[in-house]
DNA sequence: TATTGTTATACTCTATAACTATA
DNA sequence: TATAGTTATAGAGTATAACAATA
């Protein structure tokens, strides 16, 4: 993760907001609160985050009923959102690079499973 | 870190306590720097760590030259560490049991290529 | 000059609490 | 009553800076 913040920083993009763009892009209009709950982003700490991609033209926000709204790209969002990804993608394939081809299946099975089976820390 | 953290809390510690407590055990008279260097700890975050063990009665300290000081577990952190290592052991082991027996020696490998591989941040 | 240990402090990330407005 | 969004705040965890004493 820190070596993806890093490598992200060019972008003036910490993973959660790159993450959030991402996940923007591929659904439009989806609603601030369903974001929160793909990426276990609560949603005083989403507020913050989207007002700030907000501020910096990356998204437009849409009122789609009294109380919620739904978030789509603008075009320099959808631009920012593409690099993000590649820089992304990038440094997947980097870490999977140091590992055997022939390990890389077994490995990310063993990492999905591993992840499955951690108790969601008991949040209240 | 999170499942293990929840599993030292009976005993009062936390990850980076535990891991300290257990290298002083290993090795007896270690300088509070070297833990540093092996753990990856700056001096000071260490120095409250220390004298929070201190105050709670679970190390020694002796002064080895006039900048340096050497530290001991007392019979307590002895046996508190002795408890934390047991605890570290089982959640690796609940850990281990979620992927298959074949798959263990490669996983484990594959998370050394990589850890190896992370450009350590560029601390300044 | 570099190292050891210390204090104070700043920053990031994430959590909780309290609140408004709406369904 | 439950949900969406917001604000303010608190707590970890870890970072930097400045310093004293010593090698």
């Amino acid at each position: 993760m820190a070596s993806l913040a890093e490598q992200l920083t060019p972008l003036d993009l910490r993973p959660t907001d790159a993450s959030v763009l991402v996940t923007i892009q591929a659904n439009p209009r989806i609603r601030q609160s369903e974001i929160g709950r793909m990426l276990d982003i609560r949603s005083a700490n989403m507020a913050p985050l989207i007002a700030k991609l907000d501020q910096r033209g990356l998204i437009e926000r849409e009122q789609v009923d009294g109380r919620s709204q739904c978030l789509t790209l603008t075009a320099a969002g959808g631009a920012l959102a593409s690099q993000a990804l590649a820089v992304m993608q990038q440094h997947d394939a980097e870490i999977r690079a140091r590992i055997p081809q022939e390990t890389q299946q077994p490995f990310l099975n063993a990492l999905t499973a591993i992840w499955r089976g951690a108790s969601g820390k008991p949040k209240k």
